[in-house]
DNA sequence: CTAGGGTTAG
């Protein structure tokens, strides 16, 4: 069975080539009777039926034959027949000149045979052009290790018989990029601005690409801003380095003014456009970003689908995101992960469960890292921890994947959760990486709850080493000293964070309506309908001490010093985006609020109160997790 | 005398 190039070659640039098999070796190593004889050539001889290919035995082949095969295989990415070419011209004895050397590089290379690639690239100092040197950076910087297609630029600068050109200048960045090497990614910026290759596009877009994969997305917007010809790769770099560090606002502002400028969207910017708007919570924006894929005929691919599903679901609609999967023609690892994800970070451990032995059983993908992380996410939201251990255990022992900080993130917290805090250390002792503050913040959650005083000292204490910046593990500190009587060490917390100058992170709340983002700050007084807002909480309040509430003032482990705690009671963030929502959307519409920490134990009884006493849906979108508050009840099952 | 940049899950 002949792979299908060899079948295709017979049909394309025959005439020349079955001419030329007749010719006399006399003619090796002369490049041009090529193209006359095919011009002087009569009309081809019909082809001989049995012998189709160059692959079968071919009486003595001709350079021409060598060059045009090679030729043939470079353009369909044929490796193996290549490489019998290859094998056949060095046992020929005709040897390799450089023309052929070059296209057997620029084969092995594009082919994922780096090493042959570089082998035969070794042998031939002397042909090194541009071009053999941009084919071996590229093949590095695309199949790794990245590090040798840095290696392989500074050679071919330290060699100085050619120049990196605009085809040398985007793979170096990539693999910048990918090592977040921005020290040398800035050398690359500064050679490329005294070169004619600065205004590029090719190379500009490997520059913003390069800063925000490194997290300078103020440097990539300067590099973008300051380019005169935009295409769309490069509108969409720069939208998807937003959407990578954290500002999606700011992509979906780059979509529309990309519009604006004429610049048609590709697939990739819907792409990475809706997957900022998930991340911004902003479901109207998603919806009509959905409408006009469809539109723009993108709306069947898989791909975007995929960038739906992981919207809807994290704004709030899993079932959505479900048909969504379900209309998917081709689901992959991604499609896979991002449900699993969805119904995990919802609590919804039974679907997640559910899905996750589809894919095991139907389907060709093999779960990865990801898939785990999603699984025991799930496991760890709905508090089974007998679940979690089992799964991690499937994980390290049939699937063999070597358990990150993340796995073993989800596992102490679903076990402190349960109050199993010997089980918990144990993990943490026997880790093989080195546990981070995502741990200990774990461990301290699991504490708060089971008011394990011990143990939330020692967790915060790591904390404070590996999060100096971060006010409220001092607060949370002191005040368990506090509570001990440990009145000294409770003073020297504090102190600790005063003489660092350190203040906490501000908690903030954001509802979107109308396609308008509305944000709301602790005890926040400057919205416009501020006072409607007040009036709405008490006349809230009312009603939930006729239910009998009572506003809770335990005073250990709370994030807040205590004075400050009575002002905020009524006035936490969330409580005012609830508030402005209700009066501001028709009796039954849900609500979705996004917050930037976690909720806290006193407005999540309240949240609770409220979606009974008004009959609401209430969504809220904490820091990493969801809280479905509805009748009464929250989907955490107060797990969180 | 050849080729190339951006894309979703945690």
């Amino acid at each position: 069975m002949l792979p299908s190039i060899l079948t295709k070659s017979t049909t394309s640039p025959s005439a020349a080539r079955l001419h030329l098999r007749l010719l006399p070796a006399s003619s090796l190593h002369t490049s041009t009777p090529l193209r006359l004889a095919a011009i002087g050539a009569p009309p081809p001889p019909p082809p001989p039926a049995q012998s189709p290919s160059f692959l079968l035995p071919c009486p003595s082949p001709s350079y021409n034959h060598y060059a045009t095969t090679l030729r043939t295989c470079v353009l369909s990415r044929a490796v193996r027949p290549g490489r019998q070419l290859h094998a056949r011209l060095l046992v020929s004895g005709l040897g390799l000149d450089p023309a052929l050397s070059i296209r057997l590089v620029d084969l092995y290379a594009s082919c994922g045979h780096v090493s042959h690639a570089r082998r035969l690239f070794d042998r031939m100092p002397q042909q090194w052009n541009v071009f053999l040197w941009n084919v071996l950076i590229r093949a590095y910087a695309r199949d790794g290790p990245r590090e040798a297609a840095i290696e392989m630029y500074r050679a071919m600068v330290a060699n100085g018989s050619v120049e990196p050109d605009n085809f040398t200048y985007p793979p170096v960045l990539k693999a910048c990029a990918a090592l977040l090497d921005l020290a040398t990614g800035r050398e690359v910026h500064e050679r490329v601005g005294r070169t004619r290759w600065a205004a590029d596009v090719f190379v500009r877009a490997g520059l913003v690409d390069m800063y925000a994969k490194c997290g300078c997305v103020d440097k990539a917007r300067a590099v973008f801003d300051g380019t005169a010809v935009r295409d769309a790769v490069l509108w969409n770099s720069m939208i998807a380095a937003c959407g990578q560090n954290g500002r999606p606002a700011e992509a979906l502002a780059l979509c529309r003014d990309m519009a604006a400028e004429g610049v048609g969207p590709t697939i990739a910017t819907l792409v990475s456009t809706i997957s900022a708007a998930a991340d911004a919570a902003a479901l109207p924006r998603g919806r009509e970003l959905h409408g006009y894929g469809w539109r723009r005929g993108f709306g069947l691919q898989d791909k975007l689908k995929t960038s739906l599903l992981d919207m809807y679901a994290k704004s709030g609609l899993v079932k959505v995101a479900r048909v969504v999967f379900e209309q998917l023609v081709h689901r992959d690892l991604i499609s896979w992960n991002s449900m699993i994800c969805g119904y995990g970070m919802h609590g919804h451990a039974d679907e997640a469960l559910e899905l996750f032995s589809e894919m095991r059983s139907e389907a060709q993908v093999m779960p990865d890292n990801i898939t785990f992380v999603g699984i025991l996410s799930a496991c760890n939201h709905g508090g089974m921890a007998k679940e979690a251990k089992e799964f991690f255990n499937l994980m390290v022992t049939v699937y063999s994947i070597k358990p990150t900080v993340q796995h073993y993130t989800c596992l102490v917290d679903v076990l402190g959760h349960s109050g199993r805090f010997e089980e918990a250390s144990d993990l943490i002792n026997g880790m093989s990486v080195e546990p981070d503050s995502g741990i200990w913040g774990a461990l301290l959650n699991g504490c708060k709850i089971h008011k394990n005083v011990e143990l939330a000292e020692l967790a915060l204490q790591k904390l404070i080493e590996l999060e100096p910046e971060d006010a409220g593990n001092y607060v949370l500190l002191s005040n368990i000293y506090a509570q001990s009587g440990k009145w000294e060490e409770a003073a020297r917390a504090r102190k600790l964070m005063t003489d660092r100058g350190l203040k906490k992170i501000i908690a903030c709340s954001w509802i979107e309506l109308k396609g308008k983002s509305h944000g709301f700050l602790v005890g926040d007084a400057s919205h416009p309908r501020s006072y409607e807002i007040y009036e709405e909480l008490e006349r809230l309040e009312g009603l939930m001490s006729q239910a009998g509430y009572v506003p809770d003032t335990t005073p250990v482990f709370h994030n807040v010093e205590d004075d400050e705690k009575r002002n905020m009671v009524r006035g936490h963030s969330e409580r005012l985006a609830i508030a402005f929502g209700l009066i501001s959307t028709p009796p039954g519409t849900k609500l979705l609020i996004t917050k930037n920490l976690r909720v806290c134990e006193d407005c999540h009884v309240v949240i609770k109160l409220i979606s009974k006493i008004v009959q609401r849906e209430i969504i809220i979108r904490d820091v990493n997790r969801y809280h479905h508050f509805v009748n009464g009840e929250c989907s955490c099952k107060d797990h969180w």
